[in-house]
DNA sequence: GCAGCGCTGGAAAGCGCTTTCCCGCCACGC
DNA sequence: GCGTGGCGGGAAAGCGCTTTCCAGCGCTGC
């Protein structure tokens, strides 16, 4: 194995020519060269089966063709969404994804940022949402800072308050309107699922919705906070029903935590919606598939990819830009009249 | 912006040591570094915030740290999952993954693993499955010798022939246990959603299932083949109904087919499992949260994306290694005693 | 008829690292 | 006292590209 590589070098010995000319050819420069020599410089590349070494490229260009994706969890739909509508986009543009996975560590999401500063990614998705910690969002200022220094342009999906490009979902006008909408079928007592207290989603959500019912003269709901997983919003759900809170109607926070609220409910024989009704929040693709099927707040996840994407990818200005996309009521068969 | 990048000639000079000491010092050569001089160079760089340029290492040590990862389509959960195993492994071993999707089309694999190959990256998972198109097939073999003659390790989850390492699971026996467990439910008369006729995964686990029929000498069963999505599933499961087949029970080649089946019944008033068993395969988490629960065969997938990228990342001899692993039959409420 | 210009091709200087090779220094053993 | 060997340090040669700069050449315009 491991037939010494082909270079270009090689190329445009075989071919006849110089370096500089077998570079003009197959990399589409400015310069001309007459179709005799390209001709030549392309058969052999394409017989020698030449592919350029990127690594090469990047370093001579100073620039690669790398895009860095940093999500939290890849399984979790809400974010394999955005993560396919970057990739789309990314690799429409011949360029190429670095996926990154935080675990929900907010030091993870410097030091993939920090990798990706080393490999001169041409540019990066935030995609993880921020805490309030102010500890980890200054080291993350700082290390978006350096990334963006050094040439790369950084977007940010969900949070903003980082100086970067952003894509910001409805959430809090999102919530808001839920709450207008579950209010309206008569519900007087609500229970809020939140995600933790620092995560600022979960608190713009949980604001937008409180903001609702008060608008509707509703009593603020009582507010159980649980991990931002399936398993939290399971865990949170059973401590609202040991709590003996009269609520009728749940929000919670995403709908992965609503699932797992669910199966909760179903598992202690609580009807949904005849017991209890409830909403989440993002309209993952999964929930086409749950029975009852749930009311939430739909976000066009896959086009919030692709935008962050193309915020990132076309250089604009210097301005910070921010591309609002707003949040969806539907009412499925998981809430029904109190 | 854009203030001079800082490099290790910079960390040099400012030093008052060499460019190989101070790369000596910041990459853990084997050639010792006094420790006063180490010391001065660690401090420098860490002043200077100095972050070594990844695509110049890639050049000069000729192997870069990525690992490529090509997927299907990153939304599907058996791919995240998959997805989640690689990179965990890949991050504990400081590598970067470099996430390609392909959409379902064959001469996308190709064009990622040639970019992949441009990259020089180290290894490739490649987690799509195959098809039995001899065309594509044999280019996609050109690609990965080229990939391999270059210094590239493969792997592949799922599917075999082509000389490189593999993760397959028990695709045929486990479709075979599960026919038995179905059988034993005393069900005589069965349909399998299978996938794309092409797709060898979808074949292998239709094989298995009618041996597994035959073992208990059941009649074959009804095949009405789909698109290997959930939309595929439910088609196809709209197809079994129209076709007025006395079947009491379904097997769906994928869980992800499985639920769309399940909303295509759940639609037309065919209730599960009073009316109509089913099953699926693999175990995709959000299968837990689904009513009824599915039954279905349990691949352990994260841990396959796992031991994908163990064996793609340890240099192993140059043998081809097969590890199997195999499916359980979890039997649930989607599933009933005829 | 000749300066000047536009155009194509090649030589060569980097890009930021790693690594080989060499040099001087300090035990150490005879 | 001197050859040996080991060891820490630096100079410099690449790694495979891109791109600047220069040379040559055929034209145009006066």
């Amino acid at each position: 194995m491991s037939a010494r590589q082909v270079t270009l070098a090689e190329v445009a010995r075989q071919a006849g020519v110089s370096l500089a000319t077998a570079s003009r050819v197959l990399n589409g420069s400015t310069r001309q060269v007459s179709e005799e020599l390209s001709d030549r410089v392309l058969r052999t590349a394409e017989q020698l089966g030449y592919v350029p070494n990127a690594s090469a490229q990047a370093l001579a260009r100073n620039s690669s063709s790398l895009v860095g994706l940093v999500v939290h969890d890849i399984t979790d739909p809400y974010f394999s969404c955005i993560a396919a509508g970057v990739t789309r986009v990314a690799e429409e543009a011949g360029l190429v994804v670095v996926l990154g996975t935080t675990g929900r560590r907010p030091e993870r999401e410097v030091e993939l940022l920090s990798t990706l500063r080393a490999h001169r990614a041409r540019a990066v998705v935030l995609a993880g949402s921020r805490t309030t910690d102010r500890a980890s969002q200054s080291r993350l200022a700082a290390e978006i800072e350096a990334f963006t220094e050094q040439g790369g342009r950084v977007a940010c999906v969900s949070q903003a308050k980082l100086g970067t490009d952003t894509v910001v979902p409805g959430n809090r006008a999102g919530g808001r309107a839920l709450a207008r909408e579950l209010t309206a079928l008569g519900h007087k007592k609500f229970a809020v699922l939140g995600g933790p207290s620092d995560l600022v989603v979960a608190r713009d959500r949980l604001a937008g919705f409180k903001a609702g019912l008060s608008d509707a003269g509703v009593a603020p709901p009582t507010v159980i906070n649980g991990a931002f997983t399936r398993d939290g919003g399971y865990e949170a759900a059973l401590e609202l029903l040991a709590s003996k809170s009269r609520a009728t109607c749940v929000f919670a926070v995403t709908d992965v935590m609503a699932m797992g609220a669910m199966a909760a409910l179903r598992e202690r024989g609580v009807r949904v919606p005849e017991d209890m009704s409830i909403a989440g929040f993002d309209d993952i693709p999964t929930l086409r598939d749950t029975v009852p099927a749930l009311s939430t707040v739909r976000l066009p996840l896959e086009e919030m990819g692709e935008i962050a994407a193309g915020l990132v990818l076309d250089a604009g200005g210097d301005e910070a830009r921010t591309v609002r996309v707003a949040g969806e009521v539907v009412l499925r068969a998981s809430t029904a009249h109190n």
